[in-house]
DNA sequence: GTTTATAACTCTGAATTTCAGAGTGTCAAC
DNA sequence: GTTGACACTCTGAAATTCAGAGTTATAAAC
């Protein structure tokens, strides 16, 4: 059967990586806005994909505040879509959600 | 920012229910099979499934040996919808997974 | 120039979740 | 009636998830 990728197979990092992927570029605070989440919490979630170079970050201190930048690796974004294949294989998914009664049917003829 | 049902967003929980949406009912060792997992680890997350009635067992006594038969209930089903139609609002998902550099922009004009 | 407030992180430990294997009961063979 | 195989269920250890306390830095008030 078809693996998901647990790193990305959590509510929190899914979101967080799908916002990379598709905003760019973000800071700390940004994510932590954008995905209402605590200090502490993000920054568990942001060490793992760090950990698994799915995510990089880049850090300025000394023009304001210090900062840093996250932003997916070409490594993070090719196990997303990765990710998102396997999503599919398993549940054929419609725009519209009605995907009910044809899903995936592994062992129906064997 | 898109919720998705942390009950559905676990590895082995969305095999499951796409599984058991898909081939209908099946014997707790059809399950076990299919997803290769442990005994325990199969009745752990049944046993949320069916917390939450996203899922319903019938058991069957006598015949032979004792067998449970597990569907996924009307709630379960919606549940189901529900989460994949988040999961496309999140990742809009194209059926080779190029879904790069179009992903969700949130923030992008506000 | 020191104090107060605010922002940007990072670390620690508690609560929850996940998982594997031990345990219980049933049927079939001998 | 003892042995072996299957179908579950329970228990507790390991890993994950999370919130808030702690740290460093800038800016404003006085």
């Amino acid at each position: 059967m078809d693996e998901l990728d647990p790193l990305l197979h959590q509510p929190l990092r899914t979101q967080l990586v799908a916002y990379l992927a598709g905003a760019g570029e973000q800071t700390f605070s940004d994510l932590k806005r954008q995905l209402a989440v605590s200090d502490g919490n993000l920054d568990a979630h942001l060490k793992k994909l760090l950990a698994a170079d799915y995510v990089a970050v880049r850090k300025e201190i000394g023009n304001g505040r210090p900062q840093s930048f996250y932003v997916l690796t070409p490594n993070g974004l090719a196990a997303l879509q990765a990710y998102v294949q396997a999503l599919h294989r398993l549940l054929p998914m419609t725009a519209d959600g009605t995907a009910a009664p044809g899903l995936a049917r592994p062992g129906l003829a064997g």
